[in-house]
DNA sequence: ACAAAAGTGTTTGTGCTACACCCATGG
DNA sequence: CCATGGGTGTAGCACAAACACTTTTGT
């Protein structure tokens, strides 16, 4: 940028992309949006969405419309959440030339249609873990976004863009114990998410709803806040304080793959 | 990337750039690195420093490159720590042409000599928050750059890299100090740090050193951990004691594209 | 009646805050 | 002696972990 000499043609051109790490949760796992690529190269393997920065878009610009393009959300207002990781700029992540790539993570809600993509290429949702080897360097790019996910959701109340409009707490802890892979001691999240002002705010006519069987639990949207001030950990698998043998396994379904 | 028309010529080139936040702390301030343009646009202008990514060169060499290009350090095995920070890239933020440009933050010990940026361009330390308005969007970056050390202090032990290679706790806390901007209370860092395994190691034989007058301190050096598992939290600006007023999100939360 | 989920309460421990106090050195 | 910085101790508080218990629903 400050470079001196400058030549509008001292240098080869690159190409500019962006690629989207999109996760949702269906079925009570966390999935990821995956293209199956139709040419070369990486023919036939999966791929993250994302396609070329136009010349007059901004890279934020270029991943929004791609998102729209691939989940076929269009205006929808609120519910999802769309984020810049970090950009991928080996000289030999794409065999056919200079590609740099700006990464994005965008969570989503679960959608009405399962996918709205407009071009006739294949789509579908993976579960986090069940997904196969990734064109280019997608693994790391995939691995980068699902860090990033794990632990934003300590800190911020990014949570409830996974949850539906109108949400119990019981599943606003399932958003946490399947993207993190834990169980969470629900009275203690229960007191932690309440006493956060505006992580959640009850919904008046507290119309009341289950998710099964058991007692139905009060409604709540989500509130204002943005950052959870005192964070809300996942617990650490590692340490275990002093001599402690005893009730250490129990409920804890560490299933998924660790942050 | 996944794109499935593609052809080679079907976009306008862009310029990929790196840009450098280059911090240090110099006379007990933390000090930015920029450079006075010599051409337009921006001519006279303060910029960070930062140039083209080269053909057959990853972003991250060229982050290095360009660093060592303007501060002459080379060699240096360790004592410095340089990171990616973000990807600007907005269409209008250089007139000339589309550049996109991925920012880098870097942390240096104090050098030995000012700068050795082998370039006759000007370039001079400036005490954070004197800083002139600089060229592009680089107020932005070095915004944006600014609060992520601030934030990268508290969950890790990056604060080391700015010490010399010997130093004591209160020169750490200093560190901590003049970054944030905050006082700190002494016994509680101090136990902090050592409580924290890794963080520091004490150097073994002891010949003590001063910073003035008063009782010599130990000298320790930094440790092999990276992350500080209980985070050092800045101290929030809010009040203590008595009546805890509402408030307050203080604390930054870097929103992405948001809905 | 039983299972399952929501919701309340209580105990215990850890880590941070705030502050009081002593030690070593230079002027 | 005093000022300055290094270093130790301790009481109080906020918060989290762990777990016992009650309530409300469906089968």
């Amino acid at each position: 940028m400050s470079v001196e000499g400058y030549d509008k043609h001292a240098f080869e051109p690159f190409a500019v992309t962006v690629d989207l790490a999109v996760f949702t949760i269906r079925e009570d796992r966390l999935q990821v949006l995956l293209i199956e690529r139709g040419e070369e190269p990486y023919r036939g393997r999966w791929a993250l969405p994302g396609g070329f920065v136009l010349p007059r878009e901004s890279t934020d610009d270029a991943a929004r419309r791609e998102l729209a393009e691939e989940t076929g959300l269009d205006g929808s207002p609120d519910r999802f959440h769309l984020e810049q990781l970090r950009t991928y700029g080996d000289p030999d992540r794409d065999p056919r030339m200079r590609v740099v790539s700006v990464a994005y993570a965008a969570l989503l809600s679960d959608l009405p249609e399962p996918r709205g993509g407009g071009d006739a290429v294949h789509a579908r949702w993976f579960p986090h873990g069940d997904a196969p080897p990734l064109a280019f360097d997608h693994d790391a790019i995939l691995s980068d976004a699902y860090e990033r996910v794990c632990s934003k959701l300590e800190y911020t109340t990014l949570a409830t863009v996974f949850c539906p409009e109108r949400f119990t707490l019981g599943e606003l802890q399932q958003i946490y114990e399947i993207v993190w892979g834990t169980g969470l001691d629900r009275p203690n999240f229960r007191r932690k998410v309440l006493a956060t002002p505006g992580f959640v705010e009850p919904v008046e006519g507290p119309p009341r709803r289950t998710a099964g069987r058991g007692k139905p639990g009060a409604l709540y949207r989500a509130g204002s806040a943005a950052a959870l001030q005192p964070a809300l950990l996942r617990p650490t698998a590692s340490l275990s304080r002093g001599v402690r043998s005893i009730a250490d396994g129990s409920r804890r379904v560490t299933l998924g793959v660790q942050c």
